[in-house]
RNA sequence: CGGGGUGUAGCACAGCCCGGCUAGUGCGCUACGUUCGGGACGUAGAGGUCGGAGGUUCGAAUCCUCUCACCCCGACCA
């Protein structure tokens, strides 16, 4: 097939839309936006300076919201023991599967082909070491030398790490092999206070999804089916994604006393007696930018917003020589100073290698909020053309309300996105009290359905099978109801969060 | 681990079925000039062990054998 060359050029630049390919626009953008690219490395991404940068805003955000709940922060071993990764048998089995172990800790010149190297078989680990999928082993066998007291406890610790989950399938951010993320581990002197800390931490993951990332989620309990291996009970927040699918944002484990059995952390209580530590668990990852991108990008690109956004405000020159350049900068200059000392983030692209519209572009596909232009009309008349991302709004403003003006737009923009995918959510959510209806939604809309369930792990292992849409939740909020199961009849007295998962 | 596919310039690909001379196109890159308020254009240039090894042949990107890597679809998953 002969392609027209202009067009050709159009497809290398632009973005397939999202109702056209949606998984092929997400991980188009990804790469377009410059956020990370597939390595070398089977399974595993580099995250390039711009992705990178956003994530240090989610850390800086979530940091001190852990601080701020009485947190600190440590940091534990890569590598686990097998025997001490085996202890609390249901973990181990349920990530026994996607391990990643090191066996040998030597290579040697390899005879057989000068110039390559071969593992040495002489240098056999003793014991194999597991690459960490979580931290729960090595932090509870650690635990178990720091607490003897009541008045140890509680131990209230978040370590930023990677972790290795060796997947079949990988997509950027969503699900690669390796990832960052943060896992706070906790331990406490009673059930209460650890059921209460595992609620808590949920509670800062919602905050932080909706403040910071402009993303309603849904609280809930995960089923018995869906929790996570060694838990009693696994919370988590569900956001739903522009394709109607859902995403799990963050999760919060109650431990009880699964861990401090299985690695005998026991501490002595007023009363003289030993008892057994409660503990959580709770973590969200590099995986949060998946559904930050997901949750409010366009087909010209990345929308983010301004609380994560590693630039605040760009400022594009418009210039046709040298000296043109220098009578926008010098008018351009004021404005960066005035913006800097608002605490934002300010770009100014004065590149002469780049025209305008690439630069205007380039930074709509970036997500950059606010872009402000400033040209030699804008000099005479003392003005500036400010365009808002989300909306692509354009409208002049006068230099001198600039600084004023700016800070609000960046707030309007944020509460604009969190509206706009509130209300996608709300639309995408629906009620059915028929498998027929369950099924029919699901195909044609997509989205959150809430439906009854009878309460068993065979009824929603048997729906899964049938629809491939799993129980997101059971959400925190919902009202005692009663009905009947949508797929056995059977009775149920409160509707959970079905849908299809990322 | 099953089923399918792809490896040719930094990137995206054509050429392969039907072997032929110096391996092409677009983007990107370098230089110069003209442009510059929404992804500019012209001219000149640089850039290749055709994934690897072996074989067939006067001659291999092209045919054969082996091998490696990656991608897609299934089973598993934050």
């Amino acid at each position: 097939m002969y392609i027209c060359p202009s067009i050709q050029i159009i497809m290398a630049k632009e973005l397939p839309t999202r109702a056209e390919d949606y998984s092929q626009w997400y991980v188009d953008l990804v790469k377009k936006a410059d956020l990370a690219e597939n390595s070398d490395v089977r399974g595993c991404m580099v995250i390039k300076p711009y992705g990178y940068a956003i994530w240090e805003k989610m850390q800086q955000g979530l940091d001190k919201m852990f601080k701020d709940t009485g947190h600190v922060n440590a940091y534990f071993p890569l590598f686990v023991p097998k025997s001490m990764f085996e202890a609390e048998e249901k973990n181990a089995e349920g990530f026994a599967k996607e391990c990643a172990i090191v066996t040998h800790y030597r290579l040697k010149n390899d005879p057989a082909n000068p110039g390559k190297l071969m593992v040495d078989p002489e240098a056999k680990l003793e014991e194999e070491l597991v690459v960490r999928p979580t931290s729960e082993a090595i932090i509870w066998n650690t635990y178990k030398k720091w607490i003897q007291s009541h008045r140890d406890l509680p131990i209230l610790i978040n370590q930023w790490a990677n972790v290795v989950r060796w997947e079949m399938r990988t997509r950027l951010f969503l699900r690669t092999a390796e990832f960052l993320w943060q896992e706070g581990h906790t331990a406490h002197a009673t059930s209460a206070e650890a059921v209460a800390e595992t609620r808590q931490m949920l509670d800062v993951y919602a905050e932080f999804a909706e403040t910071f990332m402009a993303m309603p989620v849904i609280k809930g309990r995960k089923s018995e089916g869906e929790k996570f291996p060694g838990a009693i009970d696994t919370y988590c927040i569900e956001a739903m994604m522009q394709d109607g699918k859902a995403l799990q944002a963050g999760t919060s484990h109650f431990l009880g006393q699964n861990f401090a059995k299985a690695f005998n952390v026991q501490y002595t209580g007023k009363d003289g007696k030993l008892e057994y530590v409660w503990g959580t668990s709770w973590g969200v990852s590099t995986r949060l930018i998946g559904g930050l991108i997901m949750a409010h990008s366009d087909d010209d690109g990345l929308v983010l917003p301004p609380k994560l956004a590693p630039i605040h405000v760009v400022i594009v020159p418009i210039f046709k020589n040298e000296e043109e350049l220098t009578k926008v900068s010098a008018a351009v200059d004021p404005i960066v100073k005035d913006l800097r000392k608002l605490g934002l983030s300010v770009k100014f692209d004065n590149r002469e290698t780049h025209k305008p519209g690439f630069k205007f572009a380039e930074y709509e596909m970036k997500g950059v909020p606010v872009r402000i232009a400033i040209g030699p009309r804008d000099l005479e008349q003392g003005t500036v053309e400010v365009a808002r991302r989300d909306t692509k709004e354009k409208k002049v403003m006068q230099v001198a309300e600039v600084a004023t003006r700016i800070p609000a737009l960046l707030d309007e923009i944020q509460q604009n996105l969190y509206n706009r995918a509130l209300k996608f959510r709300e639309e995408k959510t629906t009620r059915v009290d028929s498998y027929e209806e369950f099924k029919k939604v699901l195909d044609d809309k997509a989205g959150f359905v809430l439906a009854h369930w009878d309460g068993t792990a065979e009824t929603e292992a048997l729906i899964k099978e049938e629809t491939k849409a799993t129980i997101r939740c059971i959400p925190l909020d919902a009202a005692e109801e009663n009905g009947v199961c949508v797929r056995t009849g059977k009775p149920s007295t409160r509707r959970v969060l079905f849908a299809r998962a990322y």
